[in-house]
DNA sequence: ATGGTTGGCTTCCAA
């Protein structure tokens, strides 16, 4: 059976209601993984998403970071403590469903780089791969998704000679995040769409979007056994240039 | 390209 995932960073769920809800509407997206709701759990409009079919996990805290996963299966298991790796700050879900288990995250930004919150963003890189060497085999249907605020390669960014030493493409950030990668993961979107200039986010600043001026820092990840299914994989543009977007644009992989 | 937009909350922080 056919099923899609997707991951988009909505920069305050309550903010983009209207857009999110337009877009779920308009495509079918089985399991979704949220980050940047900004929304404390006790706030957060579950009763919405789940009018239309899906189950819902949050974890959320006051007007900064925050993820969610929506999902039209059953969860068989869910996990929401990480606080080895994120601290006191909400950026990390963990799922299983149907056959596989799906990984939510919202990687820090990072700020400046060689800051506290640069070195806060690699420990955290480097401590989600040694929580999957510890939690995961190679024969495990693994998903990791989110806002890795991280380009992987030259492609993935507008200007790589301009943004070499850049937050989300310096030298440090992009070795935290091929040792993550060497865990055993396929970038979905690279690995369909070779050679393929895409991106997932542009400043609001400098008219970035209407220059396309951005960088591929949202990723789907699948384990190797689980990339074999994935069929299409595509970044929604679409929803960057409407009215009132978020400064992400989704990702979708389909997988049959 | 070296400026300035957005969201949440508040007189600024984070992105």
């Amino acid at each position: 059976m056919p099923f899609s995932i997707a991951t988009w960073n909505v920069n305050s769920l309550r903010a983009r209601m209207d857009l999110l809800l337009y877009w779920l509407k308009s495509r079918k997206i089985d399991v979704l993984c949220l980050q940047e709701t900004k929304v404390e759990d006790g706030q957060f409009p579950k009763e919405i998403f789940e009018e239309l079919g899906y189950h819902v996990l949050f974890k959320g805290e006051k007007a900064y970071n925050g993820v969610c996963i929506l999902s039209m299966y059953p969860f068989k298991s869910i996990k929401k403590d990480f606080g080895n790796i994120e601290g006191e700050q909400k950026r990390i879900l963990e799922a299983s469903i149907d056959d596989f288990t799906i990984i939510n995250a919202y990687f820090p930004h990072g700020k400046i780089p060689d800051s506290s919150s640069f070195y806060y963003k690699i420990d955290f890189v480097e401590g989600l791969r040694l929580y999957l060497d510890e939690n995961f085999g190679s024969n495990d249907n693994l998903i990791l998704t989110g806002d890795f605020n991280i380009a992987p390669e030259e492609i993935d960014v507008f200007d790589a000679d301009f943004l070499k030493n850049a937050i989300g493409f310096h030298p440090r950030e992009r070795e935290a995040l091929l040792y993550l990668k060497e865990w055993g993961f396929i970038d979905l979107f690279r690995h369909c769409n070779k050679n393929v200039k895409g991106y997932t986010w542009w400043d609001y600043r400098n008219s970035s979007f209407k220059k396309n001026k951005g960088m591929r820092i949202d990723h789907i990840w699948a384990s190797e056994k689980m990339a074999e299914h994935c069929k299409k994989c595509i970044i929604d543009k679409e929803m960057r240039g409407k009215p009132k977007p978020s400064d992400h644009a989704p990702v979708i992989a389909e997988f049959g």
